[in-house]
DNA sequence: GTCCCTGCAAACGGTTTGCACCCGG
DNA sequence: CCGGGTGCAAACCGTTTGCAGGGAC
């Protein structure tokens, strides 16, 4: 068994997550990539492996692999969802010409005290830069 | 007539977009309202002075009013579209309770040079914190 | 054996569209 | 008067749900 699917099911396991060969696709296909899919998208892709697999179980999961905290929602246009199983903190650009959605170096916020932030709570910190990317300038 | 009255009139006029009795209500609403509504709860109070506009009146001028630059889309949960009339530079915090989004002061990015952003052109940095807002801690 | 997961199809809900009429410039 | 805006209703499309059968543990 490869690196990579005992990695998989050992974060399964971790997690309190029941052991599907779907759930195994799945995160093994957002594993080996890092082009940000929508759940649509997705569901294409694994498809082509595993045809029956039903679009049902690929959002059901993105939602249990989601909670479970191996994958990540991630910001895009137009009201869908894009996923990213990359859980090292990091931030995200979105081309303005091809929408594309790339990773990009984490940074920090600035800390409460400077910036009025005093009055919340915060839990997590997420940019979102946009402009050209390299491939479309 | 008053003086938000006249800054919405002008506004149009400068941006090319035409005078209607919807959108002027529309922007007015936003203008006086920090709540970050969406779509939908937009068109229900605005329905509530104008019970004949309609939803697609809603979307469509939500959409001339931000390619206008007069309203911007601001991050939210549930992929579904939330507006801002407050087009000063600033970041947002969602409370993981309520949902709620509030405006946050802005802060800068990193410096391209410093943070491997080199290789974008970037035109915009938009930051989204989540936490506890004051009311629900 | 139990409970959760799966596939299927239908429902859902926010958003968009087609169209005839209307109104701002 | 012209061209874009409006209201209405239906279409759209990404996502969720109900349900009967199946697989993980």
């Amino acid at each position: 068994m490869s690196k990579l699917a005992r990695e998989i099911e050992g974060a399964f396991r971790e997690n309190g997550i029941r052991f599907t060969s779907q759930r195994f696709l799945l995160l093994e296909h957002l594993m080996r990539s890092d082009i940000h899919e929508s759940a649509d998208e997705i569901y294409l892709s694994v498809n082509r492996k595993m045809p029956k697999m039903s679009r049902a179980s690929v959002y059901n999961n993105l939602h249990a692999l989601s909670e479970a905290g191996l994958v990540r929602q991630v910001p895009s246009e137009g009201n869908i969802a894009r996923f990213d199983a990359n859980i090292h903190r990091h931030h995200h650009f979105i081309c303005d010409v091809c929408t594309a959605v790339e990773d990009v170096p984490w940074f920090e916020p600035p800390q409460p005290g400077d910036t009025g932030l005093r009055k919340y709570k915060i839990r997590s910190f997420e940019a979102v830069l946009r402009g050209t990317c390299p491939k479309c300038k």
